[in-house]
DNA sequence: CTTAATTTAGACCAAATGTACTAAAAATTG
DNA sequence: CAATTTTTAGTACATTTGGTCTAAATTAAG
């Protein structure tokens, strides 16, 4: 049964967001669903075989996501399209982020993954500044490599926000659109008067 | 012995930067120190209980920098120094932040410390910004709160570059600068042209 | 309907962990 | 040096976990 299989996966996403990763067995996850652990083992051979089957969820969310983004013509509108559904996406699978070290840690396939999977998203903004500044919306770099660094804030911001949101926070769940405004805001100062316009009418629209 | 109870948090501190808290117990960690396990419940009654050490150690040397900086007149050059020097001390308890959410997930006392102290630390980076803004070197804000934005930016950054560098880098040891300067950056395009210059020159004098 | 494949449950095992208890050893104190 | 306190080791126990193996139950196929 398909069945089964989206049930043990639902209720692991569940319980790993809630006591995180490492507070969750597969014994756990299955007398919860009140199968045997081996029916669950039956169908997920390890938690890490779990951990990958629910990323590859994610891959897939955010592969639809960006198709449907590709149609926006206007490319810092895009861009707050795909963070705020994109940070939706990122807390309904929020374990990932917030134990993502201990995961990359414990599955050393899936950290390759990953870090191939970063290469192209730094290949992606990259494109969007780039496309963004011939538009006139952000402004030339000042200096060499200067849109390179925020990349990687950008990247740092991107993975971790969840979890610090959950630190820091009384309900995170709320705070979402926080952290896409506060995402959003690492452009803010590069943008052109232009694009300042259009980031301020944005974040009234979007009710940011 | 206070001779033995160093021993435990030095090698405490060593195992969990180097397996991760989860993946460390009381028993492990005697092991490797050569005395039984009972000993080590003799001074630290729980994991949690050497964490909370550990941590006090942090805050020891956290405050022993703050006490050096002040002494400093050019304050964006005490930003720089500070950071160098606050860098290498996270990178020395490393585990803390890499495994911040699951410390703070199993210990709710040090989860309340840690969100007072972070109240104090908003107030410390406020206080900073004003006075490089009195001190003409980064410019007044754009719109309301726009600084209040960039010190939760901070904090992102802060709690999490020793996580992002761990996932990404070869050698994290060595990124420690290259992360320094990453975080620096996030005052840049903030500077007044006069601060743009003296970023400049700190970049070149401190090598980063 | 019979046979074969898939799915499920139950029992068992070895290893690790936190915790508690007891007693020996070492250090301190009067 | 004797008494007391501090430090250390050893043992034992209940619990949990990941795994493996076997057999029953269910489903699919011919």
């Amino acid at each position: 049964m398909k069945n089964v299989k989206q049930k043990i996966l639902k209720k692991a996403k569940e319980l790993f967001n809630d006591k995180g990763v490492a507070n969750v067995s597969i014994r756990q996850i299955s007398r919860e669903l009140g199968i045997s652990h081996s029916n669950l083992i039956y169908h997920f051979k390890s938690k890490n075989a779990l951990i990958d089957s629910l990323h590859q969820q994610i891959l897939d969310a955010a592969i639809l996501l960006n198709q449907d983004i590709k149609t926006e013509k206007n490319t810092l509108k895009g861009l707050f399209i795909s963070t705020i559904k994109g940070f939706e996406i990122i807390y309904d699978f929020r374990f990932f982020m917030i134990d993502f070290n201990l995961i990359m840690r414990e599955n050393s396939d899936l950290h390759r993954q990953i870090k191939e999977i970063e290469k192209l998203r730094f290949l992606m903004y990259r494109d969007t500044i780039n496309v963004m500044i011939d538009e006139g919306v952000l402004r030339k770099e000042e200096y060499n490599s200067e849109y390179k660094l925020l990349i990687i804030q950008i990247r740092i911001f991107s993975d971790y926000w969840v979890s610090s949101s959950q630190i820091y926070e009384e309900n995170a769940k709320l705070a979402i659109r926080k952290y896409a405004r506060l995402f959003l805001t690492l452009f803010y100062p590069y943008l052109t008067l232009k694009g300042k316009k259009n980031f301020n009418e944005l974040v009234l629209n979007f009710d940011l």
